[in-house]
Parts: C-alpha cells; sequence; structure tokens
DNA sequence: CATCTTGTTACGTT
DNA sequence: AAACGTAACAAGAT
C-alpha cells in the first residue's frame, strides 16, 4: 500500500497514543521484519517510555520516545499501522504490538518487506539525519531535480523517480500518475528531457505530491475521480482524458501504465 | 497451477 | 567509483 501519502496515513494513526506511557512490547525477534536489529531491546528498553512525537519522510517512519529511544519503521508492500485495545493479542502477521494503558499500537506485514529499527541517543539514527529533502520541501529545487536526472541519464524517467535516494516516497502508481500529468512518456531516458520538460515534470511531481497528501493522508480516501490513479490497474483502463486504451510494459521491474496519445514515445 | 502485486536490496556487470 | 539490470525476499489475490 504506502507511498508518501499513505504512510503519512499510516503515522496519523498512531497519534492517539501519543504522551502515553508503553507498558509492555509485543514481538516475534525472529520474524523478517527485525532483520539487522536486536529485536530484544525493545523489549527491554522501551517499557516505561512515553511516546512523545512522530514524523514521515517519504517512506520512512520515525518514532520518538522518552529516554532517548527511536523507533523507526518502513512499511515495505503490506505493511499496515492500526490501534486495537489494551489487552490486544497478536494475530499471525502483527509482527510488532507496543501495548499502552488504553490501547496497543499495531504494526502488521503479511508479506515482510517492511523493516523495524531501533536506536538509543541523543540525536536521531543516522540513517534519519542523512534522509534527502522532502519533495515538497523548499530544498527540492528544479536544478536539484535535474542534476539528478542526469547522474541517471541511463535510466528510463519511470526508473529513476523510484529511487529514494531523489524521489523519496514516489512509489510506483505515483511515478505513473506524474509522467501522465506531465505528458512524458515513462521509457524516455532522463537525460534527454529538455528545460521545458524538466520544469513541467517538477512542477507536476509537487503538484502531485501536494495532492496526494491532501486527499489521502487525512482519512485514506481515494484521490480525484480523474486521476490516473483509478484506470492503472484496470484490465481495461483507459486515459480519463481521450479514453484511450492505456498502454502496459514493466520498465524497472514494475508494471508501468501510460496513454499513448498523451505520452507518445 | 501460473501470474500478478502501491518496495527494497544484494549481487554481478558495465 | 558509480550506475545499471536482475533476482530474491514472502504472501495473498486473481
Amino acid at each position: 500500500v504506502p507511498e508518501l501519502a499513505e504512510v503519512e496515513y499510516y503515522r496519523r494513526r498512531w497519534d492517539g497514543g501519543l504522551g502515553q506511557r508503553i507498558t509492555t512490547v509485543k514481538l516475534h525477534a525472529a520474524k523478517r521484519v527485525f532483520r539487522g536489529i536486536m529485536a530484544r531491546e525493545l523489549e527491554k528498553l522501551l517499557p516505561g517510555s512515553k511516546f512523545q512525537r512522530s514524523e514521515a519522510r517519504g517512506k520512512q517512519l520515525l518514532f520518538c520516545f522518552s529516554n532517548h529511544l527511536w523507533l523507526g519503521l518502513h512499511l515495505g508492500m503490506t505493511g499496515t499501522l492500526r490501534v486495537e485495545g489494551p489487552a490486544f493479542s497478536p494475530g499471525k502477521h502483527d509482527h510488532l504490538v507496543l501495548c499502552q494503558r488504553e490501547r496497543s499500537l499495531v504494526f502488521n506485514d503479511p508479506r515482510l518487506f517492511g523493516r523495524v529499527r531501533f536506536h538509543q541517543g541523543m540525536n536521531p539514527p543516522e540513517w534519519w539525519v542523512n534522509l534527502p529533502p522532502a519533495l515538497t520541501s523548499k530544498a527540492f529545487t528544479k536544478a536539484k531535480m535535474a542534476g539528478f536526472l542526469q547522474r541517471h541519464g541511463k535510466l528510463p524517467v519511470k526508473a529513476a523517480l523510484l529511487l529514494q535516494s531523489g524521489f523519496p516516497g514516489i512509489g510506483n502508481w505515483m511515478a505513473d500518475e506524474i509522467l501522465w500529468r506531465a505528458r512524458l512518456n515513462p521509457l524516455t531516458l532522463s537525460n534527454r528531457l529538455d528545460q521545458g520538460q524538466l520544469l513541467t515534470l517538477w512542477r507536476t511531481l509537487r503538484q502531485v505530491c501536494r495532492s496526494a497528501l491532501n486527499h489521502i493522508s487525512p482519512d485514506f480516501s481515494d484521490p480525484p475521480r480523474d486521476w490516473l490513479f483509478h484506470q492503472r490497474w484496470k484490465r481495461d483502463g483507459r486515459c480519463p482524458i481521450d479514453r484511450e486504451h492505456l498502454r502496459r510494459q514493466p520498465i524497472a521491474g514494475r508494471t508501468t501504465a501510460w496513454c499513448p496519445i498523451c505520452q507518445p514515445g
């Protein structure tokens, strides 16, 4: 499920637990989502600390607790966050449960591509500090974007948009949505975009990010009816503008849908 | 049964 | 060294 706006939606779902202490942690340390960390540390250190705040950057989530504890989450392909009652007992794919007096904060992920990280220290963990600037921020300039595309010039622009080091939070459907609205063929090589196309791409990208955050993050509402979003997974998907059948082809290993009229190659 | 999936990452090659 | 392509990870839906 999760790209930029969906990740922000899931972050907010745990907000009910803000300011409250963790009483117990339930987890299975052998699950793949705990790869690379000592899951036992969570069980040992989190109980007794207060959930103070949280933040999303692209697809990364950071939850901050008292006692200088930091919990990082990546939702992978199928991860979700939700809230259950205080005596909740975890189901098959509920890999991490933070129990509080009045509720439980649950991380669920059937496919196990998600990831849990844990850090103790005065400052946020290294992996968080070094993340690229948000696409909706001032720091994401057109020049910065153009430089990134130049460095990955041999990649189709669709493939480049999926690189989190340059476009944090963009996933498969957002990349297609952006290219469709910018009227760019997804197979165009990244170093073949002219100045006009770069400007259009930059503006469109920021618009799609802002709009997705506005529509989806508060309550998981669908984007507006006229977005490519609603057509791209249908067998008989058509371009919302000219009703042409969408073309589909894997690019960078991901199914890509585009309109052959609006986005000629 | 075969094929598909809104994501990364390890690994080998260029 | 950096960029690139592919396979792998895992589970559920169609």
